[in-house]
RNA sequence: CGGGAGGUAGUUCAGCCCGGUAGAAUACGUGGUUUGGGACCACGGGGUCGCAGGUUCGAAUCCUGUCCUCCCGACCA
């Protein structure tokens, strides 16, 4: 079987998606913009849902499920969402199918069962989940509430992409009701913090924290705080956004609540989100040319064992040593996976998890038993090295820290080195089409400067960093009084 | 939504121009030799050629229509 990944140089998009496909993360399907996720894939995305529902729990949240359907009028409330996410709703009009009469076996929708009211496929829950939350508030004893949902969104985007851009996706959506605006800001806070901490400890992928500016804002939010990662071709990615919702929605779904003094007020909300996406950005920040490399705290199988012998007789000698290994691997709480499948030589295994991004590969032979030793050999770097088997769990779970570590290191280096701070506008462009990266440059603020920027080079702005330092300098565009820098790059 | 490519075996594709018994590689099954970086031999199973019409003695191939997917672009909280 020959599983050739085009070179990142060769083609970057075809890289990609070599490595969703033949890494065996994902599948395209007879939808048009839909995938589907294969086990492998799924995995991954269940070990990073694991660890950011428990920081969420360990938060203070609880989750919930909402409906997939949002009736029109509710979704409607909300005028500036509404219109935000309008032009990429799916929507349900009719709940019926029957026989065509003009042709045996096929199906057409029934006119007779039009819905009185159409149903929006949701896009986002703030509609359907406000409009629960007004019945449950109504003092501010009953606040805050704190509730997240894992689910599918749809969204008919025009272009779609293997997990950055899909038309279906799985994401989680905490929505959040508070009874002061500077809690509700906490809040917002609070979670851009868990998912900079996830992303970067748990997907090893360095972010940078900020604020997205005012055209760039989610549809209905205040603010909306995000984090930014940096990919290989020095594009810019929104990993994950927390959105302070002020008392757009409790307006919109008139949610009020009594405080201490029995005064009126509304609600002040957030919102916020991580998807799928986060895998394509895993895989765009970390591959190679020989296939994914995978974050051991997020990967399926941290370690492959692969046994290397002739013959049943010889098959069985290691088979003992192996199971030993694996019930050490196991109990030091490792996971992993022993292929002895017979039908595929070692060589094509080695190929194959290097292509998967298994981080650690174990060899072992009747050399290795003779010598009380296996071959270890790490994806990231792909060194190999032969090592006494005694020890070897301990030995193993250090070096899955340390493949952890250089991964993010790795990431970061290359993320620092594509932060270029430019003052001219020459500067500005060249950087933009010869580097790539982050764009540091003075913005004075207007949206008129920050459009015609994009129109002119794509960049937009990604974020303006948090705790950005105030400096006084001339918008590069412009030349407009300016008062910080913020950071401008192309994007996914 | 504009432009491009494509839909034939599980997969990747050839065949189509010039109509005449559906092919290759790979995967799969069986047997054997192999196994420390993508093994080899032999035999075998597997396809209403996206769908619907039409032309023809005869259509994967020509004509018309239609559906779907992918890529590039515009769009993208």
């Amino acid at each position: 079987m020959s599983k050739e990944i085009t070179s990142r140089s060769t083609d970057y998009s075809q890289w990609y998606n070599d490595l969703v496909i033949k890494g065996g993360l994902a599948d395209y399907s007879a939808v048009r913009g839909c995938m589907v996720i294969k086990p492998y894939g799924f995995a991954l995305w269940e070990n990073m849902r694991d660890a950011l529902d428990k920081m969420f729990k360990d938060t203070g949240h609880v989750n919930a499920y909402f409906p997939l359907f949002v009736p029109k009028s509710l979704f409607e409330a909300e005028e500036k969402n509404a219109e935000g996410f309008a032009k990429e709703c799916a929507v349900v009009t009719h709940y019926r199918l029957k026989t065509d009469p003009n042709k045996k076996g096929a199906l057409i929708v029934d006119p007779e069962a039009k819905l009185e009211e159409e149903l929006v496929v949701r896009p986002t829950s703030e509609a359907i989940i406000w409009n629960t939350y007004k019945n449950w508030i109504q003092s501010y004893r009953d606040l805050p509430i704190l509730i997240n949902q894992w689910a599918n969104v749809v969204r008919w985007e025009m272009r779609t992409r293997l997990f950055l851009r899909t038309a279906e996706f799985l994401w989680q959506e905490g929505h959040t009701a508070h009874a002061t605006r500077e809690e509700a800001i906490a809040e917002a806070e609070t979670m851009l913090g868990v998912y900079a901490d996830f992303v970067e400890n748990w997907m090893a992928l360095p972010v940078i924290k900020g604020l997205k500016s005012e055209s760039e804002r989610f549809a209905g939010a205040e603010i909306t705080y995000c984090i930014e990662a940096m990919m290989q071709d020095g594009k810019a990615l929104q990993a994950g956004t927390s959105h302070f919702l002020g008392q757009n929605f409790a307006k919109a779904f008139d949610v009020k609540f009594s405080d201490k003094d029995n005064k009126l007020d509304y609600v002040w909300a957030t919102s916020w989100g991580v998807s799928t996406r986060l895998i394509g950005a895993l895989v765009m920040a970390h591959s190679d040319d020989e296939g994914l490399i995978l974050p051991p705290r997020i990967a399926p199988w941290q370690v492959v064992i692969i046994p290397i012998y002739r013959g049943e007789e010889q098959k069985a000698q290691l088979d003992g040593k192996i199971k030993e290994l694996i019930q050490q691997l196991k109990s030091a709480g490792v996971r992993v996976k022993y292929d002895d499948n017979d039908n595929a030589r070692p060589g094509w295994k080695f190929a194959e998890y290097e292509m998967k991004g298994v981080p650690v590969r174990v060899a072992i032979g009747l050399r290795d038993l003779e010598n009380n030793t296996v071959e270890l050999a790490r994806r990231d770097t792909r060194e190999k090295f032969t090592v006494p088997i005694d020890g070897l769990a301990n030995r193993i779970v250090n070096l899955l820290d340390e493949v952890q570590q250089s991964i993010f290191n790795k990431a970061k280096a290359f993320r620092d080195s594509h932060i270029t701070r430019v003052d001219s506008w020459d500067e500005f462009v060249k950087v933009l089409e010869e580097k790539g990266g982050f764009v540091s440059a003075f913005w004075d603020g207007t949206e008129e400067a920050e459009a015609a920027i994009k129109e002119k080079t794509k960049a937009t702005i990604r974020c303006i960093p948090l705790n950005n330092p105030k400096e006084e300098g001339k918008c590069v565009l412009t030349g407009k009084p300016a008062t910080q820098r913020v950071l401008f790059a192309q994007a996914y």
